[in-house]
DNA sequence: TATGAATGAGTCTTCATTCAT
DNA sequence: GATGAATGAAGACTCATTCAT
């Protein structure tokens, strides 16, 4: 659907999904206000609460669009595996690439940094729950995928293993102040799959 | 110290620290306001301005002393260890009573949930950096001293692992509303010290 | 006319008007707003501005239409008046269902509500005082009538000091919260008629 | 007290309460707004919640000072009563003071109205239910006083009859547009009073 | 003729912070 | 040193009305 196609208000509704967007990985969820996001968005500020009932439908509509846009490329990135891909090292950086979205450029800390902060974020505001669940499922057959497709399928469970020792590496990296979680995740995941 | 030679300002300080850290537990950063806090440790309002140059400073002693409440408990139950604690399940619990806190009571899910969130806020307040910092550095030290006191020293680099275990075991439980991170937690490092 | 014969227009602004009464009971005229009577009379939000230029109208239209229902209970009840009901018992209970509508049902106490409120409104709503001043003429006429018919024939003036016993008898009883007005007028009514 | 030693915070309030009042008689409680206050008042917005802590306890307060403030009047008018109001015109007159307050100004249908405002609206605001009822308890014993003091006691009942009288007739008044409510109340007061 | 879309103006309320005392 | 009083700025949300189609 091209943009002349789209109707007008689905258009402005998107808007505002992504100027929302924008600030959650700017400033986390307490920068998402009505005014805030009017202005990034460039609409009247009576159009957030015409276009979404209340502030948090609209928190969840874009923590939902950012999740998705991750997946999104994941998957695509799937789809351009090559044979050469197979390697230890291509596959660890699939998966990061899966978990963390695409290798770090400047906002590259911002993005990761989104992940946790929703994932915790959930457990104070129970309408992400559904989103995050939704989420989360997708996200664990697509490591599934990228094991099965890279020849070395894998168990669910180790699969949640392998989930959790890159979240727990980014979450610790993060605890440091370490700048580049990625490659503390790297590390992590490259020494736990050297047996595999 | 006694009550009575404690000076009255300094009191009055821990007074608000202490209410600050339940308010934080109860609610999240985002419930730490002036005025509830100020309720809480029932002294005026203004004396939060008093005692705190801005609302910032409170929060940061909040998280510290928080922080090491956890910390004295673990290490206070460090120096209970048995020989019959040796054995791997014992061990395990160790290090989750370390990293978690006590094992699960009726607020055992706030203390967890509050660890991450203390850690993801971080990103988001850089003056909560040198606190997170420190501590997360006692941490790291506590769960070599169990491991070295329980008869299987570990290297840090694989302290670090046990530790991102634990903590993308407990994130990853956060997503899928699981109600008992503990358990989670405990079956990953049941199944990674396994070969110890 | 059927409702196949009525043209759309006119019977979608019979259902505004029904909704706007139907709210109008329910909270007052506080809760007259244009999305409740659209959502009530399941029509678009713009119907309501489409049919009634401004909330105003749809309000006088809402007023005549509640205050005449009242009436043609009143006076259809009137035609059934029996011999027995000569006595002044009776004839109380007559006049008070003219007055106040049909004896109370659950939702006696806000149509009872209801008739001081809109007269009460009148008096900050200018454009309401046609339509109260002529349902008022109809019910002094329709009260005359029923002294008339039951054998006890009655000046205006006498008539008008019924009414206002009734009425101030009511504003009495909503004073003390009391629950049931319609018997604080009875007693009113009682005595004043005793000597008749 | 003087204006001098009543503390600043007091005359705040008071002049709150007080310019409450005015747009209570001005437009009625649709009027009743913060920023409405704050301007007549003349002090800041935050004022209106600073001293109250919701636009409902304002409104009780506005609510209870009009009324106190014409049973004050009423009061100081039952002490200079002299021998020659003991005719049962000077009676009606004094009755029509408490109920009504003071003979007509230009201001005169305002304040009338607004005791039955105040009435009917309680209906709808349960929370001025306290203040409405104690005020007609007041408001009865006045009256019962008027008649013990020019030498015709009544009873309750009586009394309670009395008053439904004029409120009666005032709101047939304000039914008819009648620009004299006073004039309707003095009429059937003196037929009702006739025989005593 | 209808109506979906839109919005400016306004609603009540909260809160970190300042300041006179 | 301590605090009651005060407030500017902002928060989420509502609503009568307009207008292009």
């Amino acid at each position: 659907m091209t943009a002349a196609s789209t109707p007008k208000g689905e258009r402005r509704k998107q808007a505002l999904i992504e100027a929302a967007a924008q600030l959650l990985a700017e400033g986390g969820f307490g920068a998402l206000r009505h005014r805030a996001v009017a202005e990034r968005a460039d609409v009247p500020l009576a159009a957030t609460t015409y276009y979404f009932d209340s502030l948090d439908e609209l928190i969840t509509a874009a923590v939902r669009y950012t999740a998705e846009q991750e997946l999104n490329y994941s998957r695509s990135r799937l789809e351009r595996i090559t044979e050469g891909e197979h390697a230890t090292e291509a596959v660890i950086e699939l998966v990061l690439d899966a978990v963390l979205g695409p290798a770090p450029s400047s906002e590259g800390l911002e993005r990761t940094l989104l992940r946790y902060e929703g994932l915790i974020a959930t457990s104070r505001r129970p309408y992400l729950a559904p989103v995050t669940k939704d989420l989360g499922r997708q996200l664990h057959s697509l490591l599934s995928e990228i094991f099965a497709r890279t020849g070395r399928p894998l168990k669910d469970d180790r699969v949640r293993q392998v989930l959790a020792l890159v979240d727990g590496a980014v979450v610790g990296a993060l605890i440091e102040s370490n700048p580049d979680p990625r490659q503390a995740a790297r590390v992590m995941l490259a020494s736990a799959l050297a047996g595999e």
